[in-house]
DNA sequence: CATGAATGAGCCTTCATTCAT
DNA sequence: TATGAATGAAGGCTCATTCAT
């Protein structure tokens, strides 16, 4: 009976947090990280400014919280699509299947404004950015691992390291996550990517 | 006689406006934009605040100022450079060689801090970003007629506009670019993007 | 049943506010008063900070509780030490045991923090600072009948009123005392005690 | 010319600041420096919050220098005073003089409220206490000097050392300038200094 | 043109207290 | 009784901007 109340409680409490994170995060996206206070996250909540500090202990920390957040969002387990594909399929098709999955995720999952704000981040260092680096290594493993299955099925050039190539595709996919950040809404981040892994493609395969 | 003074005058202001603009430039390098004060700034020159607003409507105004300077400075013409070619050079060549010029260029010329602070401003979208995305025209036209002399010599693939590849190899600069401002300095932007161009090469001649 | 109940509860009630108030007292101690705040109590209880209020009906009260305890503290009953004396001990030497006991109370059984805190309230006046000095009164009443035993037997001086050598005896107590504060811990309030009432005994003593 | 402009601008600034601190002042008499806000004194003052901060760099700045103030007032210096006396007047008298002066500036120059806030923050030591103490030294010596004087001319007892027995004046001078703090206005410094003093001397004295 | 005192809106954070559960 | 979420009034401090000199 005690915990049952207790819960209520919580659930209503919990309610709260969740809700000043909705409204910070919305602001965030409209407005940027560093031009959203306190005072705009509630007044849009529609409660007191102590109440924030009920829930989180600073700005900062709510600010941390959507980075985390963002990073998590992102963090979709590619590696259990790629057992999707039946053996014999070619490696060039997994990796341009992959590239658009990958689009589609940060498209619809994670979304411009959110991408957008961790892009920036990584470039103010504020945070810790490692987190965010961090979570590319995944994808470098993903990539990677794609890399050597075309190596060794004799699809793609061996004189780079799987690695090194693994390093250039990341970087090609970050790059044109970053165009679409700056070109939005004028630039389709899933057709420019396919067409430049086409071209990134051409330039991998053995001849 | 009075001419003169007035002239003596505005000498004398167009030297105090460039030591602000000067200062002001270091320390947002040092610091980034948004952590400079116009009283840092003044401290740095030594002279009183009022005087920052005689020169310069707002701080905002300031800052509009530097970020023309960044791109003006990115504005090499490297079309000049483009003829120095002997003719019969192969067009691969050439656009190896131009990767590495502006390499050089961003690296030395414009410099990793300001890069980066171009590279936020085109995130954050406070100013008017137009300016830099019109500045790249420049090097879309010169990849573009670079592209063209490749395909004309039947070195390049035709099967795609050689406007849609000079886009894709000024993506994958500043895709490179973006990758040397948040791993600095553990990447090195020349030797990256050189190798990266060469698998874009690859991807783009005839075979 | 409900009468058993309700000693029960009111048992526990009683622990409860004990124990606030022993966390409180010791954080006080540590802290000062003006620096502990009712979280801090609480936390340190591991209760929540509603049950405070429960207890205390604001944070005031428990100051003033506090400072009452410290007066209790401090007022042992020194009539009945001297009770202890044989009858023919020369009034001096029971003065200085006197004050060597009451310097003992102070350092042992009350404490420098909390004196300082004593001695910190008492000027700034926020509470009712008549407590501590009419807990003086026993003190004083205590000098004096000794300061006139000592007269009766010839020992003290005649021209100055007993009650007024009294008032200057506590006054020159309090000084001491309020230098072992300040001075804590470089001053063995003992020592220069008994040290200091030799001399002011000197100056009591008919010659 | 444009330097008496300047003089013109800085008078009134001073004049400002002194009167940021003169209402500060009043305030912290009243009420106690912990319970005057910035608010507070600017309200009183009748300008703006943020001019305080262009004349203090913060609240405790200003305190500092409130402190450094109270300090500053009783540092007269009673050495010159000594030199008024014609060489063969007891050095019993010249001591009283000296203690009747010492109360006459507490009373009149620096005052009640001063010394209180002084002694106070000597028990809270929030600031460096050292300068108060420091001050004292100069009493120290001053005293120190007086009773080596009573020794040589055999008016006092040599048994203690002429150090120790000043300590013991300076910790009475104290002592009853606490009682004065916390009975004001029911206790007569000078009165009561005088007549302790003189108690004191008769301990002192040589018989 | 240069100065720098004055401004005031704004910011993040603290904390005693209330109250529904 | 006990809880802890919610409150809101302060509090100290920052900073771009204005303006009289």
């Amino acid at each position: 009976m005690k915990k049952e109340k207790m819960t209520v409680r919580k659930l209503q409490a919990n309610e709260t947090k969740k809700k000043i994170y909705q409204c910070a995060e919305e602001l965030f996206r409209q407005h940027g990280f560093e031009n959203v206070t306190v005072d705009d996250i509630m007044n849009k909540v529609g409660m007191s400014k102590g109440t924030f500090f009920v829930h989180y202990a600073s700005r900062d920390a709510l600010l941390a919280a959507c980075i985390t957040e963002f990073v998590n969002r992102a963090d979709t387990d590619y590696e259990s699509y790629l057992e999707t594909f039946p053996e014999q399929t070619a490696t060039s098709d997994i990796l341009m299947a992959m590239v658009g999955r990958i689009a589609d995720n940060i498209i619809e999952n994670v979304g411009y404004e959110r991408i957008k704000i961790a892009y920036r981040i990584q470039l103010e260092k504020t945070f810790d950015t490692g987190m965010l680096l961090n979570h590319d290594r995944k994808i470098y493993k993903t990539f990677s691992s794609l890399v050597n299955r075309g190596m060794q099925t004799g699809e793609f050039r061996t004189d780079i390291p799987a690695e090194s190539i693994a390093n250039h595709l990341v970087m090609a996919m970050r790059g044109a996550t970053y165009e679409w950040c700056i070109r939005y809404p004028d630039f389709n981040l899933k057709n420019h990517l396919l067409r430049h892994f086409q071209i990134l493609l051409c330039g991998i395969r053995k001849r």
